[in-house]
DNA sequence: GATGAATGAGTGTTCATTCAT
DNA sequence: CATGAATGAACACTCATTCAT
């Protein structure tokens, strides 16, 4: 027989990506992704279980990567600032050098696609930087506030920043990228 | 004939938020609208040119009234902070008052549709705001930073903590945007 | 607006006779079904529910014709005997002229769509003869047996000698219809 | 290799009759059955032409099986009357203890596969019994009529009986049976 | 012999839009 | 102005069958 080819799930990971992206969630249907994947529509169908998990575990795919990234020299004995800082720098740079993935995880995360996640697999990536701020807290260097409150003015920047969409005179350049953080800090710095 | 008019356009506006937030955009047809509506189909075409122009018109409706809302006691002559705070506590309030306009609005902005949007005729909404922070800027109340950068920090917040998708745990009260204020203030404040 | 055409819906009962008979259900696509009936497969959709209806919908056309073809003449004061002789010619006689329905509706009463039909919707064209046997019962003339017995042996020979594809050496002739009631009639009078 | 070979044909024959049984011919896709029967679907081929090769063969397979049943302790030199008795209890007796095989071949013999079937194959299992009753006609026990109107009345009952779908009430009881036998005895003696 | 991967052709159904009235 | 009928094109998905190993 023939053996399963790991090239086929990645090109269709890579098609997803790129179709979504060009012409949005709707539009990039599973016989246009396929073509673009060259592949038959059929063969989707043998790596993914339809149109819902190949979309869904694409999704997981570039957050699986993306937190790969962030954690690598990750260290926890470092003071709260400086982590969240270097986290923070480490963050645009990923996005910085993957705009596509980044580009499809945001659509994804605004599409009712979202209500198929299981949300816990994607939150795991986050846990380590929610110990660093409940630290902060503990240390009285930041705020001691609702912790949504928080997320929202350290975390949900970047994403907002980053998307061309929302921002497109904001280019990333390590200058930028440190202001803005002056200003999270300001935030939430106690 | 006028009323009878406006009405059905009227009625295609809040058909097309409720199933839309009911079902999101794709299963929104254009004939389960009409019928949510109770006009034909082909009525439609008589007041939008096509599907994407109702989609369009709906939200820039809403951003509207979302304005309108804003700009009520608006006063140019108060302290910069004090209008910033004033407008905060305004929308989050706007927000909590028109869940279903919010919500459509938010599905919105993170569609493929935006493109469709001529971002100007929205932006326009927020100038006043606009102006009051680069008196801030000049008054050197405010961070003299990147102007993208700042609005994240002042505009963007809301529209996360008010949305349940984002923040389930973070509720519409006096105190807690009070809270989150601070923060935005901080972030921004020189 | 255009007014809905009833010719269209003929045509697709029309078509479906003819393609089920052709090429069997399995076969009878939606589209195939369509293009005999010169119209779209949506309009299909305009006229019945889902292929299911338009199936069943058929078979209930035909049941609907074959009832009234049969009750013609019928008068309950006659002779059990006589009475179930004239039926049983009409009988003969209705799907000798229709062949094409008969054939339809043996295959459906054969298929797995019979599972959608409320049986009782066609049996009751057969109530009026139910009655008949009843009666035949208490004025003795035929058995006292196991009401499903007498039926399997008065009603089905019908449809088993009609069916070319049991009998294909059987001709529908005054001749042997008559000598087939006789072994019927023999085999349920006491 | 022999044993293997013989197990596989097997199972792809009892999975063919299970599968059709529950799901139909419709729904009963090559990978379905292949699967019931722990085999690739590529396998299937090494044992069956194609997809109706199989369905044909599994009929087939199980009219000889019914064949075999009803022709032990077969003895032509017996009165005619005895012998169509004992075959009539047979086939009940077999149907009874087959029902999953009946089922099977009902399903079959009124699909559009019965039309690849060699009707002739089939057709010589019903030979011996042929000859009785032709015997019966010379004897002057058995009416002298067409012949497909004797086998109707001799035969047809038992499949229309013993289907569920047409006689839910009628069991196969030793009672029941004789009593039917005896109509359908009425029906052709002279 | 035996397999799972692979596929073009097809399925039933819905869509945004237009037509005739 | 207003309509429901009508549709070609597209949708997600499954099929019987073949291929490469």
């Amino acid at each position: 027989m023939r053996i399963k080819d790991d090239k086929k799930k990645e090109a269709l990971f890579l098609a997803t990506i790129k179709l979504v992206n060009e012409i949005g969630f709707v539009s990039s249907s599973v016989s246009k992704i396929a073509k673009e994947a060259n592949v038959s529509p059929a063969t989707l169908y043998i790596y993914f279980k339809n149109k819902d998990d190949l979309i869904v575990s694409t999704y997981i795919e570039i957050k699986r990567s993306m937190s790969n990234a962030m954690l690598e020299d990750f260290d926890t004995t470092m003071p709260v600032r400086d982590i969240l800082q270097q986290t923070w720098h480490k963050i645009f740079s990923y996005v910085s050098d993957n705009r596509e993935d980044f580009r499809y995880a945001e659509q994804f995360s605004n599409s009712p696609y979202t209500d198929l996640l299981d949300k816990s697999e994607v939150q795991k990536f986050f846990e380590p930087f929610i110990h660093v701020i409940e630290r902060g807290i503990k240390e009285k260097v930041i705020k001691d506030v609702h912790f949504e409150i928080l997320t929202t003015f350290i975390f949900s920047p970047v994403t907002i920043l980053a998307n061309p969409n929302h921002c497109h005179s904001f280019s990333i350049t390590e200058q930028n990228v440190e202001t803005a953080f002056q200003l999270a800090w300001d935030a939430i710095k106690l």
